[in-house]
DNA sequence: TGCATTAACTTTGTGATACAAAGTTAATGC
DNA sequence: GCATTAACTTTGTATCACAAAGTTAATGCA
């Protein structure tokens, strides 16, 4: 039987886990870049993002070109949680169609 | 981009994930085994099981052997919404581990 | 210089829901 | 008749998603 319990709480929610996807696949994403991607309003996509960053899955650069720009990516104990969150996604698939 | 919106809200929670995966890999189980097996409380366990008929995407058989026992299995909506469930989380594996 | 605009927030409120604990009902077996 | 068990129901709490509206600080233009 599958341990249900590892699932991890943080990535597990549809937000974050959309948002994990995102910077997994590729580096490095602008705040604006995510929220349009996303279809979150700020409030829901920053809360998010800081408890990704509470979890220290994910981390930040700040940038001042012309506009003030917040560039997030993952960290690299968030690409190892989500590594491993995608690999009970795995068991689960297997088991499941089955 | 994976459509995110499409994960079954009704699927994606931890503990009735773990419920309709156990269903999906055996046809019919009885509440105490899935109690045991999960280790949920009762009322926790029912609740699930309650929304997951909702969605009547779980049905019942009652017996009356010995003692009063009910099973669990999926209906055919059920079995098709999970499906397309992990058809979903295999996308985001897929994706995730690019 | 000041006003509009934009990015990236923070704050606040509401509603949903997970979850546990304790109580209920109805059947069995001694 | 009394204890036991399965399968519930009820109730309360605490968490959390989410949206809406407000805030701050920087830029660009008139």
């Amino acid at each position: 039987m599958i341990d249900f319990d590892k699932l991890d709480k943080t990535i597990h929610e549809k937000g974050r886990l959309s948002i994990m996807t995102m910077l997994a696949s590729r580096g490095e994403w602008r705040f604006q870049e995510l929220k349009d991607q996303l279809k979150m309003s700020d409030g829901n996509l920053i809360t998010h993002l800081r408890s990704l960053q509470k979890a220290s899955y994910v981390s930040t650069k700040k940038e001042l070109k012309r506009r003030k720009v917040t560039k997030y990516l993952l960290t690299r104990s968030g690409k190892k949680a989500f590594k491993e969150y995608l690999r009970l996604l795995e068991q689960i698939v297997a088991q499941g169609s089955s």
